[in-house]
DNA sequence: AACCTTTTTAATATTGATTCTCATTTACAG
DNA sequence: CTGTAAATGAGAATCAATATTAAAAAGGTT
């Protein structure tokens, strides 16, 4: 129950497992079974935008016994890495992460939770002028959030400008 | 603890405490002494992007029995009214109010965990390209969260392109 | 003013994802 | 093989946010 629309080519710049692991033993990180399951399952979910307890349910089918505190751990450690990011969308209670780190858009649909990535140049020239008007230091340009009802979602309940009024006003 | 940097007039796209009163009033809410309180305190902190424990501590300074469900239920209200929006900041443990709904961006420091505002323009063809490229109806432009290092930090902290491994990866 | 209905308040209890603790196990260098 | 630093597992703890509830206040009506 989380398909997600994907526009262009699925999972073209998605880490797969193996640059997981790569970026793992790079760091001088020790190469468990335990680790090696959670990348495997990242990878399987990439397009899903997987929360942590759906990597640690698909990491307990061929690991049965592994702890949440591991998924927890290993997740923090890719995200330190820079190799995985975590989407903090607002209103969901759970985390969701995104094995592409190139910078782009997510669309989060507000009635069906998907997320969608969108590629766009757009997204570079607002990172730099926001850098050159504010005089920050811009970190990620990966994970940007946008809110809104994907196409699926507004054809099922009579499209139209619906939900201006009485939605959630959040960011 | 919390200067804002502001970039441009200040608070010149905040609501007013007087606006949010009238829009209580104009969705046939009561005008309570309690959200006549807890609006004047989003006011006077609004350049701070304040969260939910500094306005309850700023309205007990005038309200000292107040409760902190009247205050988030207030919240709650103000929000689903599309006057306040909510900030939904990765790593923060609790969430902001902007009273500005106006289409911008949020600029978030790492370090001193301060939070800018920038209106551009270029946030309304992101959005229209956005839209435009998935089909979705996007909801909110308000609230457009880029992560960085302040000037102020970098300056600090022997600024270089310092902080790009071992920081939080995260949106 | 007294009545009745609805909204609001506020103290307490609950929730639930994430983090913590620490004893045990494992990976890998020497 | 052995030592040791790192990783894991199981469960408990955390804590912001929400739900619950009874009591109080506001508004409208006669």
């Amino acid at each position: 129950m989380n398909k997600t629309i994907v526009t262009g080519p699925p999972a073209a710049h998605s880490r797969s497992a193996v640059q997981l692991l790569a970026a793992l033993e790079a760091a001088g990180k020790r190469n468990t079974a335990q680790r090696y399951a959670i990348c495997r399952a990242l990878e399987k979910h990439a397009a899903d935008h997987p929360t942590v307890a759906e990597i640690y349910a698909a990491v307990r089918e061929s690991f049965p016994m592994i702890s949440q505190a591991t998924v927890y751990n290993t997740l923090q450690t890719l995200k330190r890495l820079g190799v995985v990011i975590e989407l903090d969308i607002a209103n969901h209670d759970h985390i969701h992460y995104d094995l592409d780190v190139t910078p782009h858009v997510n669309v989060v649909c507000r009635h069906c939770e998907n997320i969608a990535d969108l590629h766009m140049r757009t997204v570079t020239s607002l990172i730099d002028e926001a850098a050159a008007r504010s005089g920050f230091q811009i970190q990620r340009t990966a994970g940007l959030i946008l809110y809104g009802v994907c196409p699926d979602c507004r054809r099922r309940r009579g499209d139209g400008r619906a939900a201006q009024e009485g939605e959630p006003q959040d960011a």
